[in-house]
DNA sequence: AACTATTTATAAGA
DNA sequence: TTCTTATAAATAGTT
């Protein structure tokens, strides 16, 4: 923008490039600071130079809270869970080869992490591939937090029965006591029944 | 930037603040765009408007793969109390020239896994970056994981304390009945303080 | 890091 | 929003 136009390619030469980065992550964030005050935004950027080094700015709270504020927004606008197939069977061969692919890519991707060379595999391999990571990761985390999640419940069940018990006998104490006409007898049981503050919920 | 100095504080008037916001935040997702290709950054930006409405950018791959890289970047960047020195300096080269190669792999596994270009990777690359991968599944998955295990904890807690009451209560029905040679008492309650089997053991 | 000649960005007005 | 235009800012090339 000075002293002759610039063309919007990659800066070849390294000193000139460093430089320009320099300059213009300065310009770039101070735009960002600028952009939040002057409009009441909220402002996150990060920017990762070629060599990986990070530079990152937040305006107002932290990068963390802007993250998830992302998060939030984003999902809206995210996948579509999707055309749920409804051809009835005429495609059936044709599924097969998909399944077939889709288990070739698979295999391809396990030979390239796990095992022998380096398979190479094109992008759009990688993506289903990736695709199908994040499902099992996924499956893997459902099935242990089904387990906690039963725990939490078999807890919550006992939790009741022992409420609904202590309830019962605490009656049965002053029914007891009226009956036989004794004095009053304190228990100093710190009243448990009234315990809250679960640290999530479903 | 014309016709004008601009004072650096929010906008007052509505209409003005609008068409600043809408002019800046095209200003600024441009110079982002520049900086990316000129100096070969990866950069993402997130706007959100004082009314909440999100405008985001991300040079390169995806929004996510970039918040997951920078989760990554500045987690490492962040704690490091204090210098802990630990060999004096005989072996600080070598030292930094490991992490430097350490975050190359992971620079070019990242880049490699969710987006850019396919950087091809050697295997001993592949199974640090593996490495790295597992540790950082398994740092979210811990922090879920610890929420649970309170959650567990808390009302095992509740479970003791309400065992006790209860134990405390029966006592003392019997030892009224006992105290005025009542005919004993049959409490139906399913005797439920021997709960076991647990789900799962830490 | 500093210095300018230029290019860009943009504030105000329409 | 969009267009125009005068002017403030950013910055490419140089020192």
């Amino acid at each position: 923008m000075a002293r002759g136009k610039v063309q919007m390619k990659r800066i070849e030469n390294h000193v000139h490039r460093q430089v320009t980065f320099c300059k213009r992550r300065a310009g770039l964030l101070k735009k960002a600071r600028e952009l939040s005050v002057l409009c009441d935004a909220e402002i996150g950027v990060f920017i990762f130079s070629a060599h990986g080094k990070l530079y990152d700015l937040a305006t107002k709270g932290n990068m963390q809270g802007l993250i998830e504020r992302y998060m939030k927004s984003s999902r809206g606008v995210q996948p579509e869970p999707a055309a749920l197939e409804t051809q009835p069977d005429l495609d059936a061969k044709e599924e097969i080869i998909m399944l077939k692919q889709e288990i070739e890519i698979l295999q391809k991707g396990l030979r390239y992490m796990f095992g022998g060379g380096a398979a190479e595999m094109t992008m759009d391999e990688l993506l289903v591939l990736e695709k199908h990571l994040e499902t099992w990761i996924y499956q893997i985390r459902s099935t242990k937090m089904e387990i906690m999640l039963k725990e939490i419940q078999l807890l919550r069940s006992k939790e009741g029965m022992l409420k609904a018990a202590n309830q019962y006998l605490q009656d049965k104490v002053e029914e007891n006591i009226q009956i036989a006409n004794f004095a009053p007898v304190t228990t100093n049981i710190p009243q448990p029944l009234t315990i809250q503050n679960e640290i999530f919920q479903y």
